[in-house]
DNA sequence: CCTAAGTCCTCTAGTAACTAGAGCTTCAAG
DNA sequence: CTTGAAGCTCTAGTTACTAGAGGACTTAGG
């Protein structure tokens, strides 16, 4: 799977364009210990290698997944016990997966509350309004939750 | 459609259950100024009425909605002005429909890669897990975003 | 060799949208 | 009159960063 050669050492800004993260993101993953502490150069600046542009891609793929910084701490000590089996894994992505199919069902139900306030609305005064009386008016809304 | 009667005088943890906000909230609103300050009783406890249950419901519903605080008080100096056109009123919600289809299709996106990494997860070791190659290679991935 | 631009450093503070807790006062019921 | 619930203010914590100040280091051109 890794046929890139590997790197050498990066700067973090060399490091941020490869992962997409800025580089004060990767100072902050830094500081809450999602990345290990740098090495340091002579003159004090960060220097990075390959195994730090592993950590943060998968740091960065899992974030853009939505994962929680909670479930990354707890897939990246996985990675770290290869031996182990990867119930563990599949339990994170699994609840992940739900969670994600739970904000689809809520967002479908807000865009069809929308989609009906926008069309019912057809440009008179704000006192004839259906945006602004939807909104207020809780009775008529269709999106559940209590 | 405003069919019951008005209500005297609130407490806030009548206002709270009333509308479904939590009381902490309702101060944080204050402060915020989405709020106005609220009267106070002789021993300094905050009283509301039916323009402020009119009002937090309003605010309640909106944020249910995903609205940000910004769009909210937006919406709430619209109300304020009742002989204004509701284009204004229009164009919000329908930038936050359109944000909300954003949303729905990423996650549709995410639903699909996170139910592909589970299904080819099958229970071995962590040096084989789907679920931990896939986050940590970004070539398979197929949410896009850059 | 020197300087100027660009990158890096640390530190503080700010963002959204609340939530939690400490320590105190007020209110309502028995 | 007491006791327990509910209220008050204030501070700090949460998640996941982002922005800015004020310096230090590095590198390319002259």
């Amino acid at each position: 799977m890794k046929n890139d050669r590997p790197v050498q050492s990066l700067t973090i800004g060399q490091l941020s364009k490869a992962t997409g993260c800025k580089v004060p993101t990767i100072r902050y993953y830094e500081e809450i210990g999602l990345m290990p502490p740098a090495r340091r150069s002579e003159g004090n600046q960060r220097i990075y290698g390959q195994r730090e542009l592993d950590r943060l891609s998968f740091i960065r793929h899992s974030r853009e997944l939505g994962f929680s910084q909670a479930a990354i701490r707890e897939l990246l000590r996985m990675t770290d016990a290869p031996e182990r089996p990867c119930e563990d894994a599949d339990r994170i992505a699994q609840e992940q997966l739900e969670a994600v199919e739970r904000k689809i069902s809520r967002l479908e139900a807000l865009r069809d509350e929308l989609t009906r306030m926008v069309r019912q609305c057809e440009g008179g005064r704000i006192a004839d309004c259906r945006v602004i009386e939807v909104l207020a008016d809780h009775k008529e809304c269709r999106v559940a939750r209590h």
